[in-house]
DNA sequence: CGAGTTTGACCCGCGC
DNA sequence: GCGCGGGTCAAACTCG
């Protein structure tokens, strides 16, 4: 068996270079910046506004979580029109990563079709979301986590399951409904510049797989976190493309503080049930160790953010899934306009990053 | 001994 | 319908 390297070995150069991407800016009207830790100061489109924060600031140090109200004021991912295709000069990674959010996009928007006829404000707010936001809410129709349908399958086994459970003992089959997709929860992906794969955010992670990746050298690890109650997931990936790059997804959003950050509690309520009442954004990025660091960031979310204005009032502006650091401080996102202008790709990943990347092959 | 990792097998959704 | 690839499970294993 493969031995990994030392934690501690790991972490010395963890999250140098963060970049977050929206991962459908085109819908979200979010966009890329590169924050570039050692200054203050951003590059690419709207990175002004980010040019004031400290990475510090990014963090959460001023956490105040989001009322409800705010999270009323969510918008659902409406695609007024397809997303432009990804420019052809997409990297792979990026292009996954497009057709990743394309995916869940029409995912979505067809699960919001189905399930609800007139969204109110209110109510538009992905059910995936809801399924995470309301952990402590089990009788939340929205709910089809696994819980709830092992729920499902309790009920529903009865007689002529005895054969069947044999067999399942064998294949290990986890039975599910059919005609119930399974739902995706919302993500949030971000792209690390950075010689450590599993980058410490300061939650307690297990992992649970480990795949290879089609056309990467590089594997994709899976990782839950290990907070009992807390099914937030994440995907770390190394790009085939710029090997010096992480891809880190999470899916789902904390249900507590994070449990090994002396400030983890800072700003976050340790009612855990308020949290999950208010669907309040407990996607807290604590503080690393290495924020002396250089961190270029690009921030993703999913599903995407249907900012339809860019002049989104940053203090309206709460994703439940969108990382309270970045919330907290009301980061607005860059011009709408400016990204509609481009590809998908182009909104997820700065140009100027992406010669970055390009330079560095 | 408990917690975390590894790894092969399995399930499922999607595209062809 | 089939194959592929992503995602998950769980037994075996390692480590502190």
């Amino acid at each position: 068996m493969e031995k990994k390297k030392p934690e501690g070995e790991q972490r010395e150069n963890s999250m140098a270079n963060l970049r977050f991407s929206d991962e459908n800016p085109a819908a979200s009207g979010y966009g890329g910046g590169i924050f570039d830790m050692a200054t203050g100061a951003c590059e690419g489109s709207g990175g002004d506004k980010w040019g004031t924060l400290g990475f510090m600031d990014l963090l959460g140090i001023h956490q105040d979580f989001a009322a409800p109200s705010l999270f009323d004021s969510f918008q659902p991912p409406i695609l007024s029109s397809p997303p432009p295709p990804p420019p052809p000069s997409s990297s792979e990674l990026h292009q996954e990563i497009l057709h990743e959010i394309q995916l869940e996009s029409k995912q979505l928007i067809q699960q919001q079709q189905q399930l609800q006829g007139l969204p109110s404000p209110a109510s538009t707010v992905p059910e995936s979301s809801e399924v995470l936001n309301n952990p402590a809410t089990p009788n939340s129709s929205s709910i089809s986590s696994s819980s709830n349908e092992a729920a499902n399958d309790e009920q529903t086994k009865t007689g002529d399951d005895e054969e069947q459970d044999q067999e399942k003992t064998k294949k290990q089959l986890k039975p599910k409904k059919k005609n119930q997709k399974r739902q995706r929860e919302p993500r949030f992906a971000f792209m690390t510049k950075s010689e450590v794969d599993h980058l410490d955010d300061g939650y307690r992670w297990r992992k649970y797989g480990q795949k290879a990746v089609k056309n990467s050298p590089y594997p994709r690890s899976y990782y839950r976190c290990t907070t009992a109650g807390c099914g937030v997931k994440k995907r770390v990936e190394r790009s085939s493309d710029d090997p010096t790059v992480v891809v880190t997804t999470y899916e789902g959003q904390h249900t507590h503080p994070c449990p090994i950050t002396p400030r983890g509690s800072i700003g976050i309520s340790p009612d855990s049930s308020t949290l999950g009442a208010a669907s309040a954004a407990s996607f807290i990025i604590p503080q690393p160790q290495y924020l002396h660091q250089q961190q270029h960031y690009i921030y993703t979310s999913s599903p995407p953010l249907n900012i339809t204005t860019a002049t989104t009032t940053s203090s309206s502006f709460i994703n439940p899934l969108f990382p309270a650091f970045l919330q907290e401080r009301r980061v607005a996102p860059p011009s709408a306009s400016s990204l509609r202008d481009h590809g998908l790709l182009q909104d997820i990943v700065p140009s100027q990053m992406r010669n970055e990347a390009k330079e560095e092959q």
